[in-house]
DNA sequence: CATCAGGGCCCTG
DNA sequence: CAGGGCCCTGAT
């Protein structure tokens, strides 16, 4: 294990998401398994970040409300941040988070009185898909997600902050930071196996190449705003198939349509929502697309997140039948 | 004790 | 395009 650093240098950036824009629906996601990368409580919110070789950790407090949305967003660092990095940073969370979202205040106006969003819009309006990491690290959470249980997935992700990643503390928190893939390029993969990620060591390696060798370029990936090119250029990826890549697309391209996959637990679960019982996918997508065309997937995510709240709010006993560990 | 599915994907035929 | 195999774990 890695000795743990202290970031102790404070920027401190204002950012105005367009509104209507739901803070606590955004940058928490109960659907998520716990990581110990980021921590969460209602208006405060902090995560750890790798940026160009250098960690850093990130809180963001809700200063705004629905209407006229008002984030400050600090930036604790290990050394003094100059105004050009503090802009870069401040524009990617601005991006993960899709704060400067378009698509989603029309999608709040157009279905606010929607039979079925409309008590999910209501109840956390401008909520976003949010993808609080970096391609290389929704990567990492997706391969850790295969062919397997949520439980061991917490486990397999916790024994690779603990080997590669970094122990940060700042502002009164302790939070593991991921590592860069030039870690796991270099490190053997009988290391990796060691960490009881079975044939997920080999996913691991290969990726971390393509990204090492330049393969993946998330900048050039972020611009591609046509579906099926990047969808194909997902593909490429080692250990992406057509789940992880529609997950990606939706999770971290923002595409509010991409609905083109979905998975079975999760159709389980809406389709009781919309039809009140189990159907085929292909019946949930067609009445999707049929209602809410390209903000299909967004709907599908208000539908289901909404429910993971109330869940934790108050448990629903054949939701937790369905996420069990 | 043995078997098997679990929030996919790769590879082969 | 269908189907076996993959690491490992907990449930049965």
């Amino acid at each position: 294990m890695e000795k743990g650093i202290s970031l102790g240098e404070v920027t401190t950036v204002e950012l105005f998401p367009k509104p209507p824009f739901h803070f606590d629906g955004t940058v928490f996601n109960p659907l998520h398994f716990p990581s110990r990368n980021y921590r969460w409580e209602p208006g405060r919110y902090w995560q750890t970040l790798r940026w160009k070789g250098k960690t850093y950790g990130l809180r963001l407090y809700n200063l705004g409300d629905i209407e006229k949305p008002r984030i400050e967003l600090t930036i604790l660092a290990e050394e003094r941040l100059s105004q050009t990095t503090a802009e870069e940073i401040a524009r990617e969370v601005r991006w993960r988070f899709d704060l400067d979202s378009l698509g989603v205040p029309e999608f709040v106006h157009r279905f606010r009185r929607d039979e079925h969003l409309g008590p999910a819009i209501r109840r956390r309006p401008g909520m976003r898909p949010r993808s609080s990491l970096s391609l290389y690290e929704y990567l990492v959470i997706t391969v850790m997600l295969q062919n397997t249980v949520v439980r061991r997935s917490v486990a397999m992700l916790q024994a690779l902050f603990e080997r590669f990643g970094e122990l940060v503390s700042f502002d009164g928190q302790e939070l593991w930071a991921f590592w860069d893939p030039e870690s796991i390029h270099q490190a053997p993969e009988e290391e990796l196996r060691a960490l009881k990620l079975g044939y997920r060591a080999r996913t691991l390696k290969r990726q971390a190449e393509q990204f090492v060798r330049g393969k993946i370029d998330e900048l050039e990936l972020r611009g591609i705003r046509d579906k099926e090119a990047l969808t194909k250029m997902l593909d490429r990826i080692y250990g992406v198939g057509p789940q992880s890549a529609c997950y990606m697309l939706f999770g971290h391209f923002h595409f509010y349509d991409a609905l083109e996959y979905i998975p079975p637990w999760e159709g389980k679960i809406v389709g009781r929502i919309l039809f009140g019982r189990e159907v085929p996918s292909e019946q949930i997508q067609g009445y999707l697309t049929e209602r809410y065309g390209e903000f299909r997937r967004l709907a599908f995510y208000y539908l289901l997140t909404d429910l993971f709240w109330q869940h934790r709010e108050e448990p629903i006993p054949w939701l937790a039948e369905l996420v069990r560990l």
